[in-house]
DNA sequence: ATACGGCTTCCCCTAACTGGAAGGTCAAGG
DNA sequence: CCTTGACCTTCCAGTTAGGGGAAGCCGTAT
């Protein structure tokens, strides 16, 4: 199991294969070398970080972000404040998304329990766009 | 007033002037007519389309959706069922991100509070996409 | 007449992939 | 040895909802 083609990292990391090659062509995770045919190969060192990534890109950080995790997950000199500092943003960025879906929730919902939902025209949420 | 260019219905329904052009591109509002050099112009019934799918949009419909509101908008015998069950998708959709959001949150934020965040390279983060 | 702002179309760019086409490769079975 | 089917390759196009910018035409005020 040392060295795996592309279709192996892919089923063993719960990445889709196309995921795998596009994580290659943009230098997020490169194969550890080619055969003679041209295929990626892998090794065990590879489907960690794919696995990484899998797990990083689950909580929402960005590719940028998941490469500057994986360079401190590489890093054993690495302070544990960068890590925290890159999660708090992303924590921030959520935290941003869950005030506004509030108020859109809030909105939304107000004005469905004012629209009678029948066969008549009248509606308060058609009235509100207009 | 009675007919605008494109500068000036956007100013007044708050859209960038981009925005106006796509959404002729798309057929979502189309201008009433074009000037003989190929403006495109718009009447009152055009801006009061684009202020709604304006209003629509920040709600997070999406422009297939506006779409259909549109058609309702203007639908003199519409039912209000309809209105609303598009509005009920909606929310059910805000209702979901904001449920992935939130264990999103938690499970980050637990991560987050057991990481020191000093300079030395243990973490729970790190570990935890390990 | 000219300057300046507004308008036009056209094309490329975004994030992070996904789908598909055309074609080369590998291992197993007959 | 040949074939078959699964697997791999690259390349191109599409996804959302526009944004940026270029090249060039138009309208109007001076």
């Amino acid at each position: 199991m040392n060295v795996m083609n592309i279709g192996d990292v892919a089923k063993q990391s719960g990445l889709p294969t196309k995921t795998v090659r596009y994580y290659a062509d943009i230098g997020l995770v490169d194969p550890s070398s080619r055969n003679e045919a041209g295929y990626r190969r892998y090794d065990d060192a590879g489907l960690r970080k794919l696995i990484f990534i899998r797990r990083a890109r689950a909580f929402g950080f960005s590719v940028p972000e998941c490469r500057e995790l994986l360079d401190l997950y590489q890093d054993q000199q690495r302070s544990s404040a960068d890590v925290k500092r890159i999660a708090g943003n992303r924590l921030e960025e959520i935290e941003q998304k869950q005030r506004e879906l509030q108020s859109l929730h809030d909105a939304l919902s107000h004005l469905i329990d004012g629209c009678r939902g029948d066969d008549r025209p009248d509606c308060p949420i058609i009235d509100y766009f207009s």
